[in-house]
DNA sequence: AATGAATGAGTCTTCATTCAT
DNA sequence: AATGAATGAAGACTCATTCAT
């Protein structure tokens, strides 16, 4: 669908070249059509990209879910492992979108700033409560604080990965995930033994 | 200076509108300016801009020097603590150039990219050098493989701090912070007692 | 009817924003259908304002002959009296057309000029042959010449009315029809008393 | 100047096609330069029409001010006829103000509505308050209530040569001036007897 | 009878840049 | 060292119109 096309465009033009460089004639030209036709199915280039940043985040946030919802019958170090993994080849297979996403996190355009750290917010919501419960789960005699803790400790490893997923190469971006799987391992090591 | 202060005003469009929307104009009139003034100064926006990024990088580049250069005397895990603290507190206290060197290597404008990540090389390059000789000097058993996996893992944290350090309030921040020194704690204790 | 539906909402968009104004689209808005809708019914924009214009000077025209008509069985100032209430009291139960139509007369479309050329001389001569027949007919021993003047200041006080309809509030406009009124009496005072 | 010019432009522009037909195209064309350099004088079309229909208001009042100040030193009878003439003469001496007064006048812009309304009042007042004085002056045994009539009927008089500026030809026009110049002399032939 | 989808032409406006002063 | 004046190119957006359905 031409509406859909649009928005792939505007997303992998907002990827290149941020929210002013991504113009209207280029997000055309990417899906074949002329620039007025734009105007049919989006309001304005405002409305074009809030409903492509809705898009990116939303299927960002459930990719997320997909993967911890397959992984979430496996042990923790598993778990945390899958998410890692999962996450960068996703992101490697979307190459466009990785790109669009990190961009809007790391500097969204002035307009969209509210609207994107409601979403940051609900998102790490999501993300730290059900990690929270599956510590708890996998380790029952955590206490709450403790799996608080190694939740903060795991987010903070995954969002080194993400500043470096668009800075390293493939291989060299694996090593490093392989270190945050080490650092996990080395943490719920020491909290077994307790 | 008035060039120095059009390098500043370029640098704080950028960090808040990204290349295309960091206008002549908007650039000028924060300067107190007229647009055509800059071309006296600069030849025109791509090269206000290379100068803008190479001074960008390069304070970025030597605070960080000047952070371990302090630090180097004390202990490894002092020393990683110092450049999380150090980095944070510099990028506080410089909110337009964090997000600008943020939104810079995060989604560089195209035509940057190549320069970007030639600085990027050397910068990793000596930071990890750097910080792998020190894992040495302060624990002279330590492996070359050894050093550099502990170097690593502690980038690995520091990206992560660096992801977070737009998106957490200070707060928050602050204790991310405290979760990378205790990983760093734990990592080290156990190297220790090898 | 959807088709004189079309034409009063081309009047009403004229009245308000001029022939340049009057899009398509605001005019198919308040109709409640579609833009390209209205090439159901008229072949381009030129043809329907040409309706349009026609459709709103024929009122026009109708309605001052209806005025006459009913008016020309009483005395002379009667009926002078009564077109210029008549008048008035059409023009404030018909806004919109008001307004357009002293639009199109004050400041006609350049491709209209000549249609309306014609029609206003149309009108006039309508208007004032009517008149001077009416003159001769109640002050019999009025020369052609005496009649012809005595419309004349009639036809200039009407228009006096016309340019004050949109610029005064009703009750000012209610006074200056009275002034018309004791001019037109004074003025035929002095032709019967010779 | 070149900033004079284009308002004349506007002005004119405004004159044949009204406001959304008066390009910035076209004004910059008739001025000899390109659309880009208007803005350099003008910050967007609104405000260039501002200023030129401010332009256009106020040299007309100037002119009705000069007008009666020249004829103020004669009889009541010749200041109204100096009035109706010099109107005339000066009108038709600036065919594309007049044209760009009288659609203004008739058919404002809805943004302009409000600004042309204030202007029309203190217009209004100004001539009306200031022919009632010398109605006064001339004529010393007028009451108050007498003199104001008699300046209503000529404004209705002189509205009526108004809307007839554009309509009628040369000729005709002159004779619509006589006919207002003969009821005025009738109205005031009677206030002498009394 | 009406519309979804599309577009060429044109609208206002901004942008980077130039150059004489 | 700075700016007033200007512009070609491009930007977002609108407009009248078409055509298949």
């Amino acid at each position: 669908m031409t509406k859909d096309k649009i928005l792939a465009a505007a997303i992998n033009q907002y990827s290149m070249f941020n929210y002013h460089g991504a113009t209207m004639q280029k997000i055309a030209k990417e899906v074949g059509i002329k620039p007025a036709s734009i105007y049919f199915f989006y309001k304005n280039k405002e409305e074009l990209f809030i409903a492509a940043f809705q898009s990116l985040l939303q299927s960002h946030f459930e990719q997320m879910k997909r993967i911890l919802d397959e992984a979430k019958d496996r042990g923790l170090l598993e778990i945390f492992q899958s998410l890692l993994t999962g996450t960068v080849a996703y992101h490697q297979s979307h190459r466009q979108e990785t790109n669009a996403y990190i961009s809007l996190v790391a500097s969204p355009p002035a307009e969209m700033k509210q609207f994107l750290q409601e979403h940051m917010k609900t998102f790490d919501t999501w993300m730290f409560d059900s990690l929270v419960e599956l510590a708890k789960r996998d380790f029952p005699h955590l206490t709450e604080a403790e799996a608080k803790v190694l939740t903060k400790q795991f987010v903070l490893l995954m969002d080194g990965i993400f500043w470096e997923i668009n800075l390293y190469d493939e291989e060299t971006l694996q090593e490093q995930i392989d270190q945050a799987h080490q650092i996990m391992a080395k943490l719920l090591e020491g909290l077994q033994h307790e």
